[in-house]
DNA sequence: CTGAATCCCCACGGATACTG
DNA sequence: CAGTATCCGTGGGGATTCAG
């Protein structure tokens, strides 16, 4: 399928692997990057440590390994002052500031629907 | 529904592990799922066999596991025809349905913005 | 303080074989 | 046709240690 036919009445190409819907839920689906996302789009630039201790539950190298990630995308911009100790500063960019109302989408969706999910799973766990 | 009554300024909560934004994200975060939901929003209520090869490059362990995760949240509804062979439909439930606008609120960002990441990644990865 | 490097566990997910 | 069961490799991610 989907390699052939060009039928997609809605507009969704999705099921090639690497459409760029894709792409984005690869990368907001990652827990710590949208926390920070949101952490950074809330409360402005912060240093490492304060996002550390913001973004509860985040390990040392999840938290660079993720931090690296959105700077290679451009979501956000590393400033190091080489300062004794080093010090680092974290800026979304005027891109990463763009994720911020998507996010907020979803939330909507989550506080709106997400009763719902659980009376779902409720009742499906108590029919098994 | 926050965990607590508003404490965060932006009205974001997401910090806290349990959140319901959260919990969105580890559910349309699942590959096949984001891409079995655009799929019965497309076409409707669909065959087993026939969400199998739309979805192209999933694995039937993982279509399985998806939808029956997807069923478990009230997101769509199993229909078992005791025929011979047996049949199985999959359709969106009205709570599944309202999953499309959001996705396709991501599908938007991702068509007007993926252009920029890549760009940054490029320009990150020449740096390197 | 910020981060790189290493060890290590185990959950995710693919491939395969079997069943109603 | 629509699954379930099993095996198994790979990689995500935590804990710890070292470095600038």
């Amino acid at each position: 399928m989907g390699t052939t036919t060009a039928e997609r009445p809605s507009g969704f190409d999705a099921f090639t692997a690497m459409c760029p819907s894709r792409r984005l839920l690869d990368t907001i689906g990652d827990k710590w990057v949208s926390l920070a996302i949101v952490a950074l789009g809330i409360r402005g630039p912060l240093r490492y440590s304060e996002l550390a201790s913001q973004i509860e539950g985040v390990s040392q190298k999840m938290l660079t390994q993720s931090l690296r990630k959105m700077e290679r995308d451009g979501l956000l911009i590393r400033t190091v002052t080489p300062s004794v100790p080093v010090r680092t500063d974290y800026e979304l960019t005027p891109l990463g500031l763009t994720l911020l109302p998507v996010i907020a989408h979803l939330k909507e969706w989550a506080e709106e629907h997400m009763a719902d999910v659980d009376a779902a799973r409720t009742a499906y766990d108590a029919r098994a």
